[in-house]
DNA sequence: AACTCGGGGCC
DNA sequence: GGCCCAGAGTT
């Protein structure tokens, strides 16, 4: 069997499953235009889509347009992202949205080079908007073509590797039909979302079962090759909340580059003197501090093992009750405010504002 | 090629 | 608690 011939009996019996069994009601499969797609595409980015749903649908609410998000504040489009986590793709996503403006006058750019020149926007991700949404043939090669092709070929190797990743490039190039692959792109992510799976993988069901080179040989998931691993460092930090007599706690802006960028949060120190210096300058020397029990909060390459700081002022004669601004960019929010979720807070910072709600 | 960004699902 | 997910940007 030639490989062209072994290429079009893939791509057609996924099709054919595809029209029968793949999805065809997402939320961004309705209205489709490029504006729409990318978004998805950029939400659904190690995201999966039972995830991605509520966010889109918000997300497209308040930003219908191209130019309603690239008229939006950031910090507006950041906490409609809050929750999402990888941050740098809302701010990406937005910055992209200003540069269509700007040199596009708002037309989603056509040719793969333009469009993976956008911030947010690699090879993968421009060949499915363009396939999807502009009716190009251009290859994709996510997570899930990874896992599909790589057990149909029962690659050893990981994918993460060069030589394997530009293999695999290749052989989603020669899968991609001649026609209808904007279907066939949907095609193999669905087959990759609900039958090539990670775990438990229904072989029995699938449309390519024959010629799975990873079936043949029996044991499905142990292809494509995995990750070596390595131990995630321990880092430690203190988040201090500082809170005003009046109740209201002192929030900063985090730098743009970094965890939690661009997002709100309590001060992140380094030492028990630290949080010291920063509870006297701000509240000050009238403050009792209080060490909360440490958690630990992973992130995908480190643990972080966090101390929470509670700082609390305590109204005393001849104090003045008015902060003491020290440079830094923050702002004082009542706990009530802070609660009701309209700020994006970074995962441990909203676990520590509902034990304050209960303290 | 290795590292940096994460919350959530799943085992 | 580890691994993985509709990856891309930086070093």
């Amino acid at each position: 069997m030639t490989d062209a011939f072994e290429s079009q009996a893939f791509s057609q019996r996924l099709l054919e499953w595809f029209d029968v069994y793949g999805r065809h009601d997402l939320p961004w499969q309705k209205a489709i235009n490029p504006y729409r797609v990318w978004v998805s595409e950029i939400m659904l980015q190690q995201t999966q889509v039972a995830t991605v749903i509520p966010y889109y649908e918000k997300f497209m609410q308040r930003f219908p347009t191209v130019q309603d998000l690239a008229a939006a504040e950031q910090e507006t489009v950041l906490a409609h992202w809050a929750g999402l986590g990888y941050y740098a793709r809302g701010r990406n996503l937005h910055k992209a949205a200003q540069l269509i403006m700007e040199q596009y006058d708002g037309e989603f750019p056509v040719t793969l080079e333009e469009v993976m020149a956008l911030p947010g926007i690699g090879r993968s991700t421009a060949g499915a908007i363009l396939s999807i949404a502009l009716g190009k043939r251009h290859p994709i090669l996510d997570g899930n073509v990874k896992r599909v092709l790589g057990r149909f070929y029962a690659l050893e190797s990981w994918p993460g590797e060069k030589q394997a990743e530009n293999w695999l490039w290749h052989k989603a190039d020669e899968h991609t039909p001649a026609e209808r692959f904007a279907d066939y792109t949907q095609a193999i992510m669905d087959l990759g979302a609900t039958l090539c799976t990670r775990s438990k993988p229904q072989c029995e069901s699938c449309p390519v079962a024959k010629g799975c080179r990873a079936l043949q040989i029996g044991t499905v998931t142990d292809y494509p090759g995995k990750k070596p691993k390595k131990e995630k460092p321990i880092k430690e930090t203190y988040l201090v909340m500082l809170q005003k007599s009046d109740g209201s706690l002192w929030l900063e802006e985090r730098p743009q580059k970094g965890i939690w960028g661009g997002l709100w949060s309590f001060p992140e120190l380094q030492s028990w003197q630290e949080c010291e210096d920063k509870a006297q300058s701000r509240l000050g020397s009238q403050t009792s501090l209080l060490k909360w029990e440490p958690f630990r909060h992973t992130f995908s390459h480190y643990h972080l093992d966090i101390t929470p700081v509670f700082a609390q002022q305590k109204p005393a004669v001849g104090e003045t009750e008015g902060d003491y601004p020290i440079g830094g960019v923050g702002r004082w929010v009542r706990l009530e405010e802070l609660a009701q979720d309209k700020i994006g807070l970074p995962a441990p910072v909203q676990k520590l504002v509902e034990q304050l709600q209960n303290y």
